[in-house]
DNA sequence: CAAATTTTAAACCAAATGGTTGACTATCCG
DNA sequence: CGGATAGTCAACCATTTGGTTTAAAATTTG
């Protein structure tokens, strides 16, 4: 079981490893946004700004839209789903209520059952 | 709606930015390892793949038992759990079929509805 | 005790990160 | 045209990152 894009979700997760970065998508959440717009909110330069846009856009979370002077971006969630869907594999080890010792032990049946066959 | 740990989430989501750290953790998910085992399938030195996991400990993803000069380490699928649920917030954006475009329209139309009371 | 095993710690290195400032490009408007 | 607006780019800086090597600590084993 080998990860399928293990560069792409390196660039994912790390664009997701800042609270500019969070906040910036938080916002792109409720709809398209300006650079300036995104950079407003936030006690940094314009460049500084501008240049956490660039890491959400080139890990594919944000996709940009030019109109004259103005650079709009919208939230590109599939990638969002590719990060959900790393983190969904260890899902049975925090759901329904199960301790992690509990779930470790079942992992480790099910791993049983497999050598088994 | 401001994010309750943004300090934590960072370091979860950066330790979830190497390739060598998340298939750590997907050797963690079959059950406990030492230190040797979670180093031995890297062409790493084991200082190397020693600080990876002490990356991995510092984000709260890793617990580590010491047994005489071994220690074990076990995932602590808690702190997944909150990646999971930071990307939780975005998930009307990739399911049940709904295109991007469509979600954003219905993220502003909630927007609006809040607005409106 | 001495040697081997498991792991950390410290020092070092190159590259990347997150930030700044200043100059520049492009567009809109009067 | 000329000025204001939106944004990028390049250079720079301090810190962090991911890796190394060597030394050292702790434990087990002969």
């Amino acid at each position: 079981m080998v990860e399928q894009h293990p560069v792409i979700l390196d660039s994912i997760f790390h664009a997701l490893s800042d609270t500019t970065r969070r906040a910036m998508l938080r916002d792109l959440a409720e709809g398209e946004r300006s650079i300036g717009e995104l950079a407003a909110p936030f006690d940094m330069s314009f460049a500084g700004a501008s240049k956490h846009v660039k890491v959400l856009e080139q890990a594919g979370l944000v996709q940009r839209r030019i109109a004259g002077r103005t650079h709009y971006c919208r939230l590109n969630a599939d990638r969002l789903a590719e990060a959900d869907a790393w983190l969904r594999y260890y899902e049975r080890f925090w759901t329904r209520g199960l301790d992690t010792l509990e779930a470790l032990l079942r992992a480790e049946d099910e791993r049983a059952g497999k050598m088994g066959k």
